[in-house]
DNA sequence: AACCTCACG
DNA sequence: ACGTACGTGAGGTTC
């Protein structure tokens, strides 16, 4: 008869994940202790960042998060409002009443009834694709168009985000207790769940309602902490691209520097657009570029697309060095590694269907940028939480989206804090260009950006 | 349960 | 000729 605690089962997923990513866990398997110990890297992370970390991340559950309900509530009835008045001019559009949230009858509405493209694609299922990025190009078309557009981002912050959130609540903390994952992605992200704190709404005007609701504890302030430009100055140091290391080593704006070295101007000379396709390259670059891909993204034709990636690997050589010598080393060992030895197997980079090889080559580009980012900002979290503690400090880490942590900090501990947080951020590795950590503070989560 | 859509990094 | 940007989780509809 087996005699497993809850400890010792947490402790088997993480093995399991680190050995396998992708692997489903199974409580029924014994753990393969000896391959973790033989894997010196793997070893290192389950004991020095996985296993403390699972005991943070228990910990910054149960702490939570305060919400300002009142705001929300307030919010959700102005919002519904909008909403409704939205609903019934789309109607009034079309001349008949549909439900604007299935994207099957928007698609009739739009394609069948209004005819407003004779070629809309349909998916695989038969369905026309009623997508953000479809309505945008029809939106000159016809006005319902709009009004679709603007039905859907409002129903989308209401019912996931406004109306949702305040049933997140426990009524005796009074506050919000997200799940973290710890051994559910494949590059070694954290995720969240119940609710998912990782995607509240920040770019859209409307959505930083949402964030304004996110506030302190009584007496605090809310800190928020995040890396610059971090997957960048990853492929800065694993390409040891010359042009991409000097760049952040003078602490240039990234997106101009690119710019101006791909249109071959001075970077007081790059125009926005040429900085705003700069930009969308250096994200393309970390996902592992496709010419079509940076064409949907910029919206441009798949030729101008590879005019750019060209220019772009023409300035930095080192980079699509860097890319070629990351798919080659996942070919021969058969999958990525990050900075600190986290692995995800890669078995369809040698696939003979091109899509599903192609697919595996970006994991192989973008899995150890997005894991080694992954890697450091778990080790931050786990040598500040042992700084907080040791200097006896009330603050209290509650949140971790990826590249930001976020703190409650007593008043009186605001400069303490903020020094510490950032300096382990920015020193918990040393690489060839510096980390930099911005920090923002304030009494909501908004105004710390 | 699968699909579509969309929120975030 | 094909079908593609990387990684997630949630709400709503459809089957």
């Amino acid at each position: 008869m087996q005699h497993t605690s809850e400890e010792d089962d947490s402790k088997a997923r993480l093995v399991s994940y680190l050995l396998n990513p992708e692997v489903a866990y199974n409580p029924d398997q014994p753990v393969n202790w000896e391959a973790l110990e033989a894997d010196t890297s793997l070893w290192n992370l389950y004991q020095e960042v996985e296993l403390p970390l699972s005991a943070i991340l228990r910990e910054m559950e149960q702490i939570g998060v305060r919400v300002d309900v009142p705001m929300l509530k307030q919010a959700e009835a102005k919002l519904n409002n909008e909403l409704q008045t939205i609903e019934q001019q789309i109607y009034t559009s079309v001349g008949m009443t549909f439900n604007i949230n299935s994207p099957k009858q928007v698609g009739e509405v739009l394609f069948d009834q209004l005819q407003l493209d004779d070629k809309a694609k349909k998916s695989k299922t038969g369905q026309y694709s009623t997508s953000e990025e479809v309505l945008l190009a029809l939106k000159p078309k016809h006005p319902v168009v709009g009004l679709i557009l603007e039905y859907r981002e409002l129903k989308k912050l209401i019912s996931t985000y406004i109306s949702a959130l305040p049933n997140y609540i426990n009524p005796t903390t009074g506050k919000i207790h997200t799940t973290y994952n710890q051994t559910v992605t494949a590059t070694g992200r954290l995720s969240s769940s119940n609710p998912n704190l990782q995607n509240l709404p920040i770019r859209s005007e409307r959505g930083q309602l949402i964030r304004q609701a996110v506030i302190p504890d009584e007496g605090c302030l809310f800190l928020s902490a995040d890396y610059s430009q971090i997957e960048l100055r990853l492929m800065a140091h694993f390409s040891q691209d010359p042009h991409l290391v000097q760049a952040f080593l003078s602490g240039q704006d990234i997106h101009a520097a690119t710019a101006a070295k791909i249109f071959n101007v001075s970077i007081e000379e790059v125009t926005k657009e040429q900085r705003r396709q700069a930009k969308t390259a250096n994200f393309g670059i970390i996902y592992g570029i496709s010419p079509f891909g940076l064409a949907q993204q910029l919206d441009c034709s798949r030729s101008e697309a590879k005019a750019l990636i060209d220019g772009y690997f023409a300035a930095f050589p080192g980079v699509i060095d860097y890319i070629e010598k990351q798919k080659e080393l996942a070919r021969q060992q058969g999958y990525a590694v990050t900075l600190f030895g986290r692995k995800r197997y890669l078995p369809d980079i040698l696939s003979h269907n091109a899509t599903v090889r192609s697919f595996a080559e970006r994991n192989a580009v973008n899995s150890p940028i997005q894991g080694t980012a992954a890697d450091i900002i778990k080790m931050a979290m786990v040598t500040i939480h042992r700084r907080l503690k040791e200097e006896g400090l009330k603050a209290q880490m509650i949140m971790q989206v990826h590249d930001e942590l976020n703190f409650n900090v007593p008043l009186n501990e605001v400069d303490k804090v903020r020094e510490i947080v950032v300096s382990e951020m920015q020193h918990v590795v040393h690489l060839t260009v510096p980390l930099i950590a911005d920090c923002g503070v304030g009494s909501n989560w908004l105004q710390d950006h």
